[in-house]
RNA sequence: CGCGGGGUGGAGCAGUUUGGUAGCUCGUCGGGCUCAUAACCCGACGGUCGUUGGUUCAAAUCCAUCCCCCGCAA
């Protein structure tokens, strides 16, 4: 990067627009590049049991940086703050509420959104949750303009990145998190200067991975090992996946699947115990639990789960 | 005061309803058996039963208070 160039970002008035941890590296990364002149990010919440009043990561990096941050309720009828500010560009990564049409048009270089996956795939605000929870090989970030549909902009790079066997949501977060900073920061200076592709998407090639419901985080014994396993370590680290053990919630937090078969067993019948957990039956084998959780508990280990159940764990049911 | 579960030797749990100074499965240490072992046998160390106060001849167990952890709901 030359002095013109840099003289040339200087003045550039970015807007960026994010909430979740997810956004943090990428704003960070902005932030040592370029001034970012305000931070949009949602409303404080009430969280959790004690109802504390918290702040998105995003907003603590903004205040971190005594930097403007804006918290409209609802973007859509509240955006005038932002128009005030005669932004440039705006910058979202998992912001949360679409923009409107009016906010849309006000930035010289447009409205550009960093996404956790390879649009026109996963579509929607839980990309990497269902990347690995629906058996994705691979996945990535996309930088595209944003439009008033959700992911649908046309795409101004892509960068990929493999899904390891061993990946969980958590992990792969972590990577693209980090991966869509430096795809961002790669990708700009071309859209600064409007030298950028830019590709409309397939929609027949279009999938989606919609927000996670209470229902996707139960786990369906009668579904093959392959996928109950993608959904424990789709679902990890939060919010996690569960079944009911004797009338209580149990989260598994970590499971392997082994070559072993019962047809004989029951969907969900505790098959065996191991060294580091019990192993239960599925439609096609089975799936040893090695960290549960049950509700009212703190997480546990197989082992120790196992000392700590009276009786014979084998033979009984889960659902 | 949104609902609920739990804090017992290093780990996971039982015991609390019907008060009487603590148990199970492991771990650790020592010894034994064995070609050998994470297997088996014997023994040992280790807990003021989350805090503080109360009731009682006596409290892990009953009452009150506070602290901490967790599931659900938002």
């Amino acid at each position: 990067m030359n002095l013109d160039e840099l003289s040339v970002d200087k003045e550039l008035k970015i807007v960026f627009m994010g909430t979740p941890e997810f956004a943090v590296p990428v704003l960070e990364g902005l932030i040592a590049n370029y001034k970012v002149r305000a931070i949009v990010t949602q409303p404080d919440k009430l969280v959790g049991r004690e109802q504390k009043l918290s702040y998105s990561p995003i907003k603590k990096v903004g205040l971190k940086h005594t930097m403007l941050v804006l918290q409209p309720t609802k973007i859509r009828d509240d955006y005038q703050e932002i128009v005030d500010l005669n932004p440039d560009l705006i910058i979202t990564c998992a912001y949360g509420q679409i923009l409107p049409r009016a906010l849309l048009e006000v930035p010289r270089l447009g409205c550009i959104n960093v996404h956790a996956s390879l649009l026109p795939k996963l579509r929607g605000g839980a990309p990497i949750h269902h990347a690995i929870m629906d058996g994705y090989s691979k996945t990535g970030i996309t930088i595209m303009y944003m439009n008033t549909e959700m992911d649908r902009g046309d795409i101004i790079s892509q960068r990929e990145i493999p899904i390891l066997d061993t990946d969980t949501t958590e992990s792969l977060h972590d990577k693209l998190s980090i991966l869509g900073r430096d795809l961002l920061l790669e990708t700009l200076p071309s859209i600064i200067n409007g030298t950028n592709t830019r590709t409309k998407q397939n929609e027949a090639e279009a999938t989606y991975g919609l927000n996670i419901k209470r229902e996707d985080e139960k786990i369906d014994f009668s579904k093959t090992k392959n996928q109950i396993y993608n959904q424990i370590r789709g679902l990890y680290s939060w919010p996690g996946a569960y079944c009911m053990f004797e009338g209580k919630i149990m989260k598994v937090w970590q499971a392997r699947i082994t070559e072993n078969y019962f047809p004989e067993l029951f969907d969900g019948t505790i098959t065996a115990l191991y060294e580091d957990g019990f192993g239960v039956k599925v439609s096609n084998g089975e799936v040893v639990f090695t960290l549960v959780q049950l509700e009212g508990k703190v997480k546990t280990d197989g082992a120790s789960f196992i000392r700590g159940v009276h009786g014979n764990l084998v033979g009984r049911i889960l659902s």
